[in-house]
DNA sequence: GAAAAGATCTTCT
DNA sequence: GAAGATCTTTTCC
């Protein structure tokens, strides 16, 4: 079911993970409504070796290959979950992982689900789903829709996004699928090395 | 301030 | 049975 409201993330991976940049995730929990907006993302597919998908459809991958708008969310590392948006065609499994937002409403109640303040709350893929209250139970949910709902808001302008290496990946490293917003202070260090 | 290791569990080989 | 799209705490300069 490809629906036209989010027909500007049927596109490639790539284009998708630029596009999602300065747009706002709303997620309604406990009474509260959080907003936050994306400042850092990265892309995966089928094609890419570094990608759930790129052995085929799995049960678990299962939700990246819907159609565009819907959330894939995973756990890894025993411990956390990495929330991603579906992206591309329908039965393409391609889809864009958030990997830091900045928030716009409800810092309060995300600072305390958190259990710290400051950028630290949310500027990390697992730390996103521990202060927006996501697990895989929401995997495959239709962003259309509550208690999580996705905003499109204007594209930036390309001077605004910078392009970088993914992180925490040992596959496809040289790849250049990691966008953010040039100079944003929820944006990850770019070298991790281990 | 930087670096290393621990925590912890689902999925695929 | 091993590896993994990670985060926090501790340890050591």
């Amino acid at each position: 079911m490809t629906r036209d409201t989010f027909a500007w993330l049927a596109t490639p991976a790539e284009q998708a993970a630029k596009r999602l940049l300065g747009c706002e995730l709303v997620r309604e929990i406990d009474g509260h409504t959080l907003r936050v907006r994306i400042v850092e993302t990265e892309a995966y597919d089928q094609a890419d070796e570094a990608s759930h998908t790129y052995n085929g459809r799995t049960k678990r991958n299962d939700a990246m290959f819907k159609s565009a708008g819907h959330l894939y969310v995973y756990f890894t590392y025993g411990m956390h979950h990495c929330l991603n948006i579906v992206c591309g065609p329908d039965g393409f499994g391609s889809g864009v992982l958030v990997r830091a937002v900045e928030p716009i409403e409800g810092s309060d109640i995300i600072e305390a689900r958190r259990g710290m303040t400051g950028i630290n709350c949310t500027n990390g893929p697992g730390k996103i789903c521990a202060a927006l209250g996501v697990d895989r139970s929401l995997s495959g949910h239709d962003l259309s829709t509550p208690p999580i709902q996705l905003v499109q808001r204007p594209a930036l302008a390309p001077t605004a996004i910078t392009t970088g290496p993914r992180v925490g990946i040992s596959k496809a490293v040289h790849e250049l699928r990691r966008f953010y917003i040039t100079g944003n202070p929820y944006v990850s260090k770019a070298k991790r090395v281990r």
